[in-house]
DNA sequence: ATTTGGTCCATTTTT
DNA sequence: TGGACCAAAT
């Protein structure tokens, strides 16, 4: 193994193979690759790479390690044992999958994402006979979700009667859950630890497994994760972790940057390794980050340096609105596309929410430049993608009432909400599933004639189609073809066309679901039997919100919230929408949580390799309505020295009131005068 | 039972 | 702005 390419630090915390390692270091100082080279080498050394673990923060982050290890791996074969490489919900996935029987759970379970998660707490709180008006779920699952990523019930109770009654529901919840045989997301941490708590034979088949454990961004593993970890080391102690105190940014969610600083705590014979040279940015870039960073009283300070020389100058920006905020970026990217020959893909757009992107993309759009946008609710979260997966879970499993309730009467046949509330008051007294209660319904002659008729038809499409799933011995059986089929026979695409007054937009999500319906028969399912195929397709889908990348190849602008750009990094970076209220966010100055929103800043300033341009808006678009905006308090933390401050020429900033002119102008249709001399 | 058209309302961040 | 929810018409 060749660890030329490392410096004598990186190359120490590679080589300290044995017991327990911490790196701690700032942005870019190469702590991922470390991890990366760390595997490497212990391959070489002669490490059986089936008993690496390796544990990512994203599962894109996962897949680019497998990749690179890849490539430095060049006499591996293909059939060679692999190192574990994914996210911590991806290894409790694999883990519950082998042992779900000893947690009352079938193999084949299905995970439900949020808004499942929160359809299954609605029908446990309608079962609650109280007078008192319930909370909205949604206000509830969160404080669950907590709990189970391993705060404690006290520690929630800030929050007030909303968290006794999250606590009080946990049981049922549970229990609906495991009738429907599905987990949460947060179940794959928090079952996972039952697990291998309450089996020590499953534990100690774990410990053996994985022998060597790393983790990167530790800084923002929660509790339940921690816990994990200590588990499976605690024997061995050969655990390397990474992370940057400066960069936890998910506090919000049981993020506790403790897991990280006080590793000689819980691992007293931890050797402490510190990375200065940072690798990827400019100087200017750097003292930017650093001068921001330092405002934070709660951080371990560090050294950073660069051989990048100075570099350009930071920009900063002001825009009238939004949407001409997002046209000078799309301008500013052709301009370096024409002039310099600047690829699109050597630029990334930072937010702070994802609602931002909408302006973006429009005048990406206009601009014909084409962009990727990671993330965002958008695409797993639009109605037909929820309908099919529910479809699908359905005919996995025809006992999972919260797929069921969500598309039997989808497109409408016969079965409206009333029968549907009986039918599950009927499920209740008989203690069954609503499937079973359909079934009862049948029996007993229950409902009019046709509602019947409605409801054996129902039946009869949910038993056919898993027919087809469990008993297929044909060769070369397509679920793509099979899902195709039955979403025409139960006139899925006409009620979608239908349903949608702009037939571009109805093509739109037609071929959405079309496209996920093509991952169907990818070559990664893993499994013999079409049902296998179908759970693991379910299974990647629910764990990788990320859309396939359609064509890697294509060069394009990366459009992406400052949260999930935290271990990237690009040449050319634009972070829009530095104003008070969105970063730091109206609900973080709420939370009082204005150090993890500036730890945000310096994340996404950290992601610039050789150039920086920061704007923000005097009003943006809220509502449907332009609202004025003010500059964020951070903006005032770069040193001047380093940054250009272009158009604001003056300098001073507009007045509340001047901008409202500016406003009053624009909306005349005046030529407005530049802002900053206006006035 | 289903569709329609209206009103009201929101607003972080993600595995 | 537009999505979610609800009441009245088909
Ligand atoms: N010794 C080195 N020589 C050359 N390039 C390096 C070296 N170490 C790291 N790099 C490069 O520096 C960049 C940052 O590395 P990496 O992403 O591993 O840093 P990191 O500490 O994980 O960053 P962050 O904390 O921001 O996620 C990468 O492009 C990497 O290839």
């Amino acid at each position: 193994m060749d660890l030329a390419s490392l410096n004598a630090q990186q190359r120490a915390a590679v080589e300290q193979t044995e017991g327990p390692v911490m790196i701690l270091a700032g942005a870019g100082t190469g702590k991922t690759r470390v991890i990366t080279f760390r595997i490497a080498h212990l391959i070489a050394k002669g490490v059986p790479p089936d008993k690496i673990l390796a544990v990512t923060f994203t599962n894109k982050a996962a897949k680019e390690m497998r990749e690179r290890l890849g490539q430095m791996r060049l006499r591996a074969a293909k059939g060679d044992p692999q190192p574990t490489i994914c996210t911590f919900h991806s290894l409790g996935a694999r883990l519950l999958r082998q042992h779900a029987e000893r947690l009352g759970y079938k193999r084949n379970f299905v995970i439900y994402n949020e808004s499942e998660q929160i359809s299954a707490l609605k029908k446990v709180m309608s079962q609650l006979s109280s007078k008192a008006k319930l909370p909205d779920p949604a206000e509830v699952a969160p404080l669950i979700s907590r709990h189970k990523n391993g705060a404690a019930w006290t520690a929630l109770a800030r929050h007030g009667t909303i968290s006794a009654l999250a606590k009080s529901l946990l049981g049922k919840y549970q229990s609906a859950l495991r009738a429907c045989n599905a987990m949460d997301f947060d179940d794959l941490l928090a079952l996972s630890l039952q697990l291998l708590r309450e089996h020590e034979d499953v534990l100690a088949d774990c410990r053996g497994r994985f022998q060597y454990v790393m983790v990167d961004e530790y800084q923002d593993t929660n509790a339940a994760q921690f816990e994990l970890v200590r588990l499976l080391t605690a024997r061995h102690q050969n655990l390397c972790v990474v992370g940057d105190d400066d960069q936890s940014i998910y506090g919000w969610r049981g993020a506790e940057i403790s897991n990280l600083l006080d590793m000689e705590k819980h691992f007293p014979k931890v050797k402490v390794v510190k990375l200065e040279q940072n690798y990827r940015s400019t100087n200017t870039i750097l003292q930017a980050a650093n001068a921001v960073i330092r405002h934070n009283a709660q951080r371990r300070a560090k050294q950073l340096w660069s051989q990048k020389g100075e570099g350009r100058r930071i920009v900063l920006r002001v825009f009238p609105s939004d949407e001409e905020e997002a046209q000078a970026v799309a301008r500013r990217i052709e301009v370096a596309r024409v002039g310099h020959r600047v690829p699109w893909g050597r630029h990334a757009v930072l937010f702070r929410t994802n609602q931002q992107a909408r302006a973006l993309e429009t005048a990406l759009r206009a601009a014909r430049i084409r962009y990727h946008l990671i993330g965002g609710q958008s695409y797993f979260d639009r109605r037909e993608v929820k309908d099919f997966l529910a479809y699908l879970k359905l005919f996995v499993n025809p006992h999972d009432d919260i797929s069921l309730l969500r598309v039997a009467n989808v497109p409408a046949r016969g079965l409206s909400d009333a029968t549907m509330e009986r039918l599950l008051a009927e499920s209740h007294a008989s203690h069954g599933s609503v499937f079973s209660a359909m079934r009862l319904a049948q029996e007993r002659g229950l409902f009019q004639t046709r509602t019947r008729d409605c409801l054996a038809a129902f039946m009869r499409l949910v038993e056919s189609e898993r027919a087809k799933l469990h008993s297929t011995p044909v060769p070369g059986f397509s679920l793509r073809a099979w899902a195709e089929g039955w979403l025409q026979d139960i006139g899925y695409w006409d009620d979608l066309r239908r349903g949608e007054k702009d037939a571009e937009a109805a093509e739109h999500r037609v071929r959405n679901l079309k496209d996920l319906i093509s991952m169907l028969d990818g070559p990664e399912l893993e499994g013999e039997t079409p049902a296998s195929r179908l759970i693991s397709f379910l299974e990647q889908v629910s764990l990788d919100r990320e859309r396939e990348e359609d064509e890697e190849a294509g060069d394009a602008v990366t459009l992406i919230t400052m949260h999930s750009c935290k271990g990237l990094e690009f040449p050319h970076v634009f972070i829009v929408g530095l104003e008070h209220g969105l970063l730091p966010h109206t609900r973080s100055i709420e939370e009082n949580t204005l150090e993890e929103e500036r730890r945000l800043f310096y994340v996404a300033i950290t992601r610039a390799q050789q150039t920086l341009d920061i704007s923000y808006c005097l009003a943006r678009m809220k509502y449907g309505q332009l609202a004025p905006s003010h500059p964020s308090a951070f903006l005032q933390e770069l040193p001047e020295a380093l940054v250009d401050r272009e158009d604001a020429k003056s300098k001073k900033p507009l007045s509340p009131q001047e901008a409202r002119q500016w406003f009053a102008q624009m909306k005349g249709g005046l030529e407005p005068s530049s802002p900053g001399t206006a006035g």
